[in-house]
DNA sequence: AATATAATAGAACGATAGATCAATAATGAA
DNA sequence: TTCATTATTGATCTATCGTTCTATTATATT
């Protein structure tokens, strides 16, 4: 009935995500990502709507393609002490191989455009929440199993797990080395040995 | 021999500052400046230069008006773990009681601003730096007045406690409760017990 | 009192922001 | 084959960006 579109919307909502992830929601102009998207205008706001619509859906792509695969073992029902110890090892290698260092998409919304999208405070304050609630049952469920000291302040320590995890985000935008990103981590994990 | 400025020029950086820490520098514009110092624009440009130059010097302002002071325990030649404990209850305060939640200026600049002010960026790898090193001391005069655990990895707790400082910042602007942000503080200092 | 100097106020600048319009092209349904 | 519908393209819109210009005001020195 109508006229296919030419370009795939995924692949172009990727691109997105990668600009605004980099540069952040405000110094991204509309001319940068017709450009990085290699499409024109129109076709943009077809797709996706106005600028703060696209970074939504952009926010939402980091969510399913960054964010999910690697919650995905913390969060199952059984996750206990190495799946926290993988999760924390992996936010290393993938904070440290970033070129150039971008840091956590959510964490960077959190700091800048939480003040202009409502929807990027509320995925602040989600994404923390899901943090704090994944490692609270997998310390809960390492606790039941006695892998862990009777003593451990188990909300105290998903609390600060979530806290390094949010720390190394800007420590390594900041430039961080990957030792510094290593003890950071390993530090934080001191409480379940 | 010429006419006298009719505002405080300190006065008016500590506004700009506030400004700039609230809503970061891209997203600050020249007319939202004019309207919160309430100055004719002409006497800012005359003052400051131009936007970057004033953010500069807001953020400097930022360095000694607010983490001076904070540091000045901490960076003491016999500090040790008292000073450390005492600097972390402070950011627990700093971060929790304010309104709106502004986090960090520092964090908010390497987030946010370092692309587009080479001096941000350079600020914030110092501020990494400053509390690496002063953590570190402190974490070494308590080792050798026998106060910490002879296994205890130096290195890898500065890191940690830095990471902390960085992690907690963005959390209070992400809305975390002041029972969470006590909770990532008394975590990590941990190892010190 | 006259003058040099800088502060002030507000209009105005060119550049660029996000968004839309108008014209054309391409498809599936009737 | 016609036509309704959407995609594409690129020109264009208004608003606002950071900055500067112009004219005026106020003071310390001479």
């Amino acid at each position: 009935m109508a006229r296919p579109r030419e370009f795939d919307v995924q692949i172009a909502l990727e691109k997105a995500m990668t600009l605004f992830w980099a540069n952040g929601y405000i110094a991204t102009t509309t001319r940068d990502i017709v450009e990085a998207l290699g499409l024109g205008r129109q076709s943009i706001y077809n797709a996706f709507g106005d600028k703060e619509s696209l970074f939504v859906q952009a926010l939402e792509r980091y969510e399913s393609s960054i964010l999910d695969p690697r919650f995905q073992e913390l969060e199952r029902n059984e996750a206990s002490k190495q799946e926290i110890v993988r999760f924390l090892a992996f936010a290393v290698e993938f904070y440290d191989l970033q070129t150039p260092r971008k840091g956590c998409m959510i964490a960077n919304t959190a700091v800048e455009a939480s003040k202009h999208v409502v929807a990027a405070a509320t995925k602040a304050r989600f994404y923390m929440k899901r943090l704090d609630t994944s490692f609270r049952r997998a310390i809960l469920n390492a606790s039941e199993r006695s892998e862990l000291s009777k003593s451990l302040d188990i909300t105290a320590v998903a609390s600060s797990l979530t806290c390094t995890i949010l720390g190394m985000a800007v420590a390594s935008k900041a430039g961080a080395t990957r030792r510094e990103l290593v003890d950071m981590a390993s530090s934080a994990l001191g409480p379940l040995y």
